[in-house]
DNA sequence: TGTTTACTCTATTAAATCTATAGGGTAATA
DNA sequence: TATTACCCTATAGATTTAATAGAGTAAACA
């Protein structure tokens, strides 16, 4: 009995991390290991990492975008960060790059909607659930900030 | 600024929790919620919930064979419970529903796979992020029975 | 000043996944 | 034996993900 027979649901294994946020975590480490803040090049995170160059080029514009990154163009050009890494908090991060931290809108605080299938959130199994699991995760994303994450 | 703008990536807003996850949970709780183990139609269910009737019995069977309900066919058919609600953990719900509770292949206790593209599993940031999370999202789903659910 | 470097931005595509539906089949019950 | 209600497979449309293409632009440096 293989490890999917033995829960006999899904033709395939699903795990919820996105490359995208995979990829844009791998660089923001990165570039966190380097002493210096020189800007790195895209191709040489893309090689060091593993990720295709073109899907990382808009991951780290993203993340440009968002203010964690500053990006200097030209000859010994490239991305750097902005902050230093014991500044850098894991929701911020993972807001940006994953989107809400909360599984259903429902109980999300920065992008909170009322399930529209629902009658009662107060009566809700799923809500009172996904309330622990989102306090859980923020709870360990807070006290994260990508200086634990270099080793 | 809207709260999408606010984050500035997503076109849309990605939660996590796929809606047969919902169902399958609103569906046990409100078999929970009947004092007695008599059966109950899905279309009873799929009314009271607000879901797909169609839907929910692709979803009931498969929690009927992973051992959460029984099922009873013909005249005063339906579905129940088979343990006491005080008797099933989540981390078995959600492992059937949702799939593993790892947001990575690399931490996965029951669907562990070695990320190809990853070199070194010590030295990476992600894998330390994602061991952090496993754990409090572990911690949630064992400690929360189906009873826990209901109100 | 011109050439090279390397980021910027938009558009597009192929594949995977999710959600839902269709419709006939079968077992149980009264 | 008629009815009820679960069983099962197949399929389809929409959405999302992951990746690629390619032209554009700003900066650096000789």
């Amino acid at each position: 009995m293989n490890k999917i027979d033995r829960f006999a649901i899904f033709d395939y294994i699903r795990f919820m991390l996105s490359k995208k946020t995979k990829y844009g975590l791998k660089a923001l480490t990165f570039l966190a290991q380097k002493k210096d803040r020189q800007p790195v090049q895209i191709a040489e995170i893309a090689i060091a990492e593993n990720i295709s160059q073109k899907f990382l080029e808009t991951i780290l514009l993203s993340l440009r975008k968002t203010g964690f990154l500053g990006s200097k163009k030209g000859k010994g050009g490239g991305y750097y960060l902005i902050k230093d890494p014991s500044e850098i908090q894991m929701t911020a991060v993972m807001r940006v790059l994953e989107g809400p931290i909360s599984m259903v809108p429902c109980v999300s605080l920065n992008f909170y909607e009322k399930c529209d299938d629902c009658p009662d959130e107060a009566t809700c199994g799923v809500h009172k659930l996904m309330m622990q699991i989102r306090d859980s995760n923020l709870e360990v994303y807070r006290n994260t900030m990508l200086s634990d994450l270099i080793s």
